[in-house]
DNA sequence: GTGGTCTAGACCACG
DNA sequence: GTGGTCTAGACCACA
């Protein structure tokens, strides 16, 4: 998928509050990456497109940027724009890492509560089951 | 296991420099509680005790323990000092609670990766595999 | 060394006009830890003390620091302040990299104006030598 | 060597994304002409030609050819096309100019992280050794 | 007091 | 037009 012009304000589904502007940014743009949802080397939304869009700062967009092209998802190309990785293997390691990251964080956190990682594969089998999601 | 007086100086297995230190309190405490690792009712250490203990601001321990205490798993008895709750039933619902929140919100970051929950079922079978923990 | 509060204003040394200002204070800093001028977890300078030593705006200094920290250089803790690394390792390595890294950008531009390592070599043998030190 | 229209497209060895295309143009003409690479007074390819042939905007290659002129590197004759300049002289100075004021630089950075110059020439007596060329 | 984030502008280099 | 850098403020979380 190629972001085109009218997707740029349906980008809107961030603002959040409770979390920084810019890594909400950060974690739609690179889910939507590791996801696949963006074509490789596809153009994203000028800093100053985004930030209207989301009637943020233009310094917060670059942030976010910033931050997308020091994990290598995102190029940046002064005067032309700034696009996905064309890399496969980038986004590839970016997702196995992130997700291991992710799972030991959790298991530590429900160990904290007295989870055996033997409790969480059953509290995961009688998933879903609609709690707060927060 | 009541908390004696001696005890105190071995919290300072907290420090991680990189999180809140309040919020450290927050989840050590918690935990313990949740885990039962301290008796129902049982008096943990003064503001100050614990301050010294960990060689943080009073002011500190005094945001920890009235974020513990909003969520009810500790009081405060003028003059006394503070206790954890009596109420099993408390303990019990903050446990679960909080581990369902910590689910659903682990599931929507994988799914942001673009895993399902029957990937994370399949991730979490292979496991223990020791990644980087962050 | 220790940075005593007298040495910030002394930090006017940077501004080169030339370059980006946070990129100063970052090769600056980077330099003095390598180099071992400034101890391990030495305190350095606040955001705002160096931003008003260097009359440059807070937010500059802050980009910098940011860069610092993830390189690993710096540590900041929220309220307290901003320190060098207690790792000796990570600057040792830093420097390692680093030097590597010029040593090879040099010899690289050196080969494109035809000349070869050895005539590298005989260069600096005949160094120093004055020219114009830009 | 003189550069035929052949040759343009083959000059497609630039685009590196990360540096300014203009700065690469400039450096892989001005390295070619102090190598040799080049004749006195070859013609080099027009702007348009060149342009077409790093798919890169005609601006960006006139940028490019401006500060190759400012060198004296190069000569524009109206009409006729663009020519390396006749004057032996010229080159060797530059070649030279800019050999000691690279060095200088490398020097200086070197410096900054606490090596000497005898450092860097013992330094430069153990290489080759693959580092990281970034 | 500290650092973290953000705004709403500005100017510059680049294409 | 693009992104990169900077200013001079602001408010918040933390110690």
């Amino acid at each position: 998928m190629h972001l085109e012009q009218r997707d740029v304000g349906s980008f809107r589904f961030l603002l959040d509050l409770s979390q920084p502007i810019y890594e909400q940014i950060v974690q739609q743009l690179s889910g939507a990456i590791a996801r696949g949802d963006l074509d490789l080397g596809a153009k994203i939304p000028s800093v100053r497109e985004l930030a209207q869009g989301l009637r943020a700062a233009p310094n917060t967009v670059v942030h976010a940027y910033q931050e997308l092209e020091r994990e290598g998802l995102i190029e940046t190309r002064r005067g032309q724009g700034t696009f996905v990785t064309t890399s496969a293997t980038v986004i590839h390691e970016f997702r196995a890492k992130l997700a291991q990251t992710l799972l030991n964080q959790f298991l530590q956190q429900m160990e904290r509560l007295g989870f055996s990682p033997d409790d969480v594969r059953h509290l995961l089998r009688e998933y879903p089951k609609e709690g707060d999601r927060t």
